[in-house]
RNA sequence: GCUCCGGUAGUAUAGUCCGGUCAAGUAUAGCGGCCUCUCGAGCCGCGGACCCGGGUUCGAAUCCCGGCCGGAGCACCA
């Protein structure tokens, strides 16, 4: 049984009135697995101590990584998907005069410069520890720049407001941090709010603006943002503001599969994948189509937790907690992969049977099919799979699951001809005869399964499978567990797990 | 190269702050058995780990030093 895996402690909770966190995404693609992490972590702390989760859009860069409206609302449907629910959200491109306001404060505070110096000469400087001849203008002459870069007078790439941070800093990559740069908006409009600014924040002056504006009271993302807290606390200084509790948890990886947004986009781009819910991609939209529950997940990440090392899943371990909750509540049903027909003599009556749906809770209900002899004979004809036939030979007993034993008696290629043996399942078991899964000829449906790398799994589902809908998740007995995605003349599904 | 993190079984995690109860717990995977009209589930059992080397100490997975390995950052990205 699966142990109630509980998140350590978040620090310093009493300090604040209320556990506050934010998932903070860029709209610029769809989510993947590396995201849970953030996403759950954020949630459940939040809801661990009655906290409030906020959900907030980091779409300042129309230009590098341009945000997609239509990204907005998939993130939104994941979450609630994951049932992670934000308490409330923000939008960063609705707040650019918030942080003009900041940045202006910042200047007349002498905290601040507007930096014209080409990038190359700056680097050249800050490595060496100097200081560039910006830094040293006063407010007022900072003032007049700053409105230079919102009026248009200097061009994209002519000048950049920096936060005055320690020269003397181990780190180069913390020394007077750019904040705001221009973008030119004819070329690069924002998809939500147009042409409108030319001046945009970057990740470190918006995020730690609405850290502090948000009220959040703990910030949990991953380790590539630790230089990133460094910078930030130096504006905090600047406000006198208190910096929040900060949680760095490693990367999150999962064996074979992409997790970077990079690669996932390139892959659609040239037709390798078919789509978001590419079954081969780990992203939210594709996990949910194969039939990966959200609870699978979030239990995943629970037991991981926010330690700061990197960790490399297995699909393997996703499927096990999944595994754990889909089968007590999957139906059975049969599935003939590659179908083979398979003929019966000799059946000495009809038989009407019934499949439970669920072997352990037999009250869900049952399937039913007749199998009627015909002719001379007395047969009747099946589909199993080929795989099942491959193993046997002429002479050796198998049993039909829930129907009766047969012995085979000619292996032809497309056709298997074998006659009734015997009814009891006593006698299968004491002949150590193997259990195959059937469908009478007539009571099938074509059924295609999408298997997770993408192949297709293909032959005939039972009849009773017309009457499923899309999105339940079934087993298909000595198969695996399936998604049903779409039901009309052929069933369709997306193959789980084992 | 520079600046930071981190290294417990195949994988993930507990323990590391505040040394002993840890010859190291748990889950999953593996193996064996039982059970079951699924190659699913369940039950029982088995094997499997503290990166290396020094030091401190009566005693170190836990503290100190050195090394090795892994990761992250070093963008007018987030």
């Amino acid at each position: 049984m699966e142990e109630k895996k509980q998140l350590p402690p978040l620090p310093n909770v009493k300090k604040y009135p209320q556990v506050v966190t934010r998932f903070s995404p860029n709209p610029d693609c769809v989510l993947h697995l590396g995201s849970a992490r953030a996403i759950i972590l954020c949630y459940e702390y939040a809801h661990m101590y009655k906290g409030k989760f906020i959900l907030r859009f980091e779409d300042t860069d129309p230009k590098l990584k341009r945000p997609v409206l239509e990204f907005y609302d998939t993130i939104r449907e994941d979450l609630a998907w994951l049932e992670c629910k934000p308490d409330e959200e923000y939008i960063q491109s609705d707040r650019i005069p918030l942080y003009y306001e900041y940045a202006e404060r910042l200047l007349k505070a002498g905290k601040a410069y507007i930096c014209t110096c080409l990038p190359e000469l700056f680097r050249k400087k800050i490595l060496a520890k100097q200081s560039c001849d910006c830094r040293h203008l006063p407010p007022n002459e900072q003032m007049e720049r700053w409105q230079h870069m919102l009026d248009g007078y200097y061009n994209e790439g002519a000048a950049v407001l920096r936060i005055k941070t320690d020269l003397d800093h181990p780190n180069p990559a913390v020394r007077d941090w750019p904040a705001l740069r221009i973008i030119n908006p004819e070329k690069y409009p924002h998809p939500r709010v147009g042409s409108k600014y030319r001046v945009w924040p970057l990740y470190n002056f918006s995020c730690g603006i609405d850290d502090h504006l948000l009220g959040i009271t703990h910030i949990i993302r991953g380790k590539e943002h630790l230089t990133n807290m460094v910078r930030q606390k130096y504006m905090y200084l600047h406000f006198g503001w208190q910096y929040p509790e900060a949680i760095h948890y490693g990367r999150l990886k999962i064996t074979g599969a992409y997790l970077s947004k990079s690669k996932i986009v390139k892959g659609i781009r040239e037709g390798l994948y078919k789509g978001w819910d590419d079954p081969r991609l780990a992203t939210f939209a594709a996990l949910r189509r194969r039939g990966i529950t959200p609870e699978a997940i979030k239990k995943m990440i629970i037991a991981v937790g926010p330690k700061s090392s990197d960790v490399v899943l297995s699909w393997e371990n996703l499927y096990a907690y999944n595994r754990k909750l889909l089968d007590p509540t999957a139906d059975r049903y049969f599935f003939v992969d590659n179908p083979v027909q398979l003929t019966v003599k000799q059946i000495p009556k009809v038989y009407v049977t019934k499949l439970p749906l669920h072997p352990e809770k037999t009250q869900r209900g049952f399937r039913e099919y007749i199998v009627t002899p015909d002719g001379y004979e007395k047969l009747a004809a099946f589909w199993v799979s080929k795989k099942d036939l491959e193993l046997s030979k002429v002479g050796k007993i198998l049993r039909l699951m829930e129907l009766f034993n047969i012995k085979i008696e000619k292996l032809n290629p497309f056709c298997v001809e074998s006659s009734f043996v015997s009814e009891s399942y006593k006698e299968a078991k004491k002949a150590k005869a193997p259990l195959i899964h059937w469908i009478p000829i007539g009571n099938e449906i074509p059924c295609q399964i999408v298997m997770p790398d993408a192949t297709l799994a293909e032959g005939f589902a039972e009849s009773a499978c017309k009457k499923l809908k899309p999105n339940s998740i079934i087993q298909f007995e000595r198969f695996g567990f399936v998604r049903i995605d779409q039901v009309n003349s052929k069933l369709t599904a997306y193959f789980t797990h084992k």
